[in-house]
DNA sequence: AGACCCTATGTTATCGATGCCATATGTAAC
DNA sequence: GTTACATATGGCATCGATAACATAGGGTCT
């Protein structure tokens, strides 16, 4: 077997194609792309030669020439919401291969601007055509922005940079509509339990949260935050059901919903009947759990594919339009206060 | 902005940085490099100038005239397990890294032949040195054989194919654990609710099942289908209610057994203290639902590490060491029967 | 002192596809 | 019957880095 370290044996070009088919290599490329220019007789002749030799383009040469790899690069945040990120993985993958790029991703351990320039530059070296990044951007760096500008880019939600664009899942009505469904159920306050204050998914749940209960003239109870872990909501959970007159609360992932909710009832309040929990995300497990979740759904597929389509659209339009929207699906997890 | 679609301005290129720092290109190519026979004076006027520049080496040039890519080609399934693909996907590109490769990945729809020969050629096509399948594999085919032959591949839990290596995860030894612990509980049967038959994962896990039932003298009753997802183990929930003597079950994967949960304790059936249940995987949500699942955790980070590591391993060997070794994490979702 | 080698560097050919320009037909227009 | 223009094809330079070979200077060995 061929090992991956050394050079591989030598593939048919396109001249070994052009000499079987009897053409120049010319006429091999422009049969085997678009050209309209090519005598369908002559283009059988070149593909069958193809077949024959079993020719494969060579990608480097292409792109060397060229000037576009037909690659965008993908950088993704290794922690934190296995969920989203696949789907959102996918649907980058879908959208792009469809219009014929391939995917490259890079990984980031964590929240932090060196290990984020870093992949950009890896990416960047690739010579990556567009980069989608699926990191909500804390801060951008002078060196973020080099990159951004020489290099198409569109961030699903993060903040806005000089140079890339952003993709907006409307996180602020996410917060809100969990929310209002617990006021109309007839709770009186609700409690938040927060994502990490660096994320802008979570800095907007919370907005929308408080912008809510504003609106109803509530005062809004101290946030609680956590890491989107269910351990970190097992540990606010623990902290809420140590709070008598908790009757609702609105936890900013469904994991660590599940981890409130552990909490809640290990020291004996029930969910739904004692505390209602709503939370955002709506991953599979969420309807299959006891009590099934009531969420807020978001089409974090559907957003990888859009945020391709920006990336590759020609106008440069800088519409931010939440391409994604969010609805609520109510389960059992919420209901209305007991009656006191 | 930049379009991804338009060809972008030109960088600054070898020659360039060649003429600035007053040298040849080969000379800088040879100083950002290993090359021993640099003069550091020279190195450092090089480095300067490339700064200075802002240089950065195109790709594409270096891996049309090394003929290697320094990227590898990771083949997901869309659909079914997003934690233990996002694990692997992690654990794949961080290795990678690490060796100095980029990662490509190519994720297929479904489990189809057809899918999977389309995107082997692509990643065949952008050039990759090397490819993890992380699918299982049910049968492989002709076209695929011609593309393994020319590039090396590893197998994550797939079946064997004449060119490509398989890293096994002994998914067999993971089912006799989950198993033996239910009758070490006292359970008198357990019963099975498996994964997709094609997944050469489900089909080892029914095995040690099977297996470790036979060496206890127990006939095993007869398996279940599920399709990894919450939903399909809730419907086979619904079966198993239906059977009274059923006391311990053994689902393929968390997913399913919170579906199976879900649906036993709709009808009526508590867990763990009429049902005991085991499963595979360990999410980490796994701790955090009620019951908490006791589970076998299997390390996909790492076996997507692994997976690399073996790819670039320079002797070929062909072991197959399951490197991955499953653990058991017992939780509340499992207890000794009922005393009855 | 001549043969030899090691270091540091330059020169040139090469990887494979594409862009641009040239050329050879055919064919419609005036 | 030229001009004009579309169609089909070939030739050649080019993208940027690297491999292979060449060379110049300095040291070492016998």
């Amino acid at each position: 077997m061929t090992k991956a370290t050394e050079r591989p044996t030598r593939q048919p070009s396109m001249a070994d194609v052009a000499r079987t088919a009897g053409v120049s290599a010319q006429t091999v490329s422009r049969a085997l792309r678009d050209s309209p220019n090519v005598n369908p007789e002559t283009r059988k002749r070149v593909l069958a030669a193809v077949e024959r030799l079993g020719y494969r383009f060579n990608n480097a040469a292409r792109v060397l020439s060229s000037g576009r790899s037909h690659t965008i690069g993908l950088v993704l945040l290794q922690s934190g919401g296995y969920y989203s990120r696949s789907a959102v993985t996918a649907g980058v993958e879908a959208a792009a291969g469809e219009a014929g790029y391939a995917v490259s991703i890079a990984t980031i351990a964590r929240l932090d601007t060196g290990l984020m320039e870093r992949s950009l530059s890896k990416l960047a070296d690739q010579g990556v055509d567009g980069i989608v990044i699926a990191v909500p951007l804390i801060s951008v760096t002078q060196k973020m922005e080099d990159i951004t500008r020489d290099i198409p880019t569109v961030t699903l939600d993060g903040s806005r940079t000089a140079s890339a664009r952003v993709l907006g899942i409307d996180q602020k009505e996410a917060g809100r509509l969990a929310t209002q469904h617990l006021l109309d159920l007839g709770h009186r306050q609700v409690w938040h339990v927060a994502g990490p204050d660096e994320w802008i998914e979570a800095r907007q749940r919370r907005q929308g949260w408080q912008e809510c209960l504003a609106a109803a003239g509530i005062p809004a109870p101290p946030p609680l935050e956590g890491d989107w872990s269910p351990d970190s909501g097992y540990r606010q959970g623990q902290v809420l059901a140590m709070i008598p007159d908790v009757t609702a609360v609105f936890a900013a992932s469904d994991e660590m919903a599940f981890g409130v909710i552990r909490a809640l009832r290990e020291r004996g309040r029930s969910v739904p009947d004692d505390v209602s929990i709503v939370s955002v995300d709506d991953i599979e497990l969420a309807a299959y759990c006891s009590p099934p979740l009531t969420t807020v759904r978001q089409d974090f597929y559907r957003s990888g594919e859009a945020a391709v389509a920006l990336l590759l659209r020609e106008d440069g339009a800088e519409s931010e339009e939440s391409l994604v929207t969010a609805t609520l699906s109510v389960r059992a997890s919420t209901g209305p206060p007991r009656a006191s």
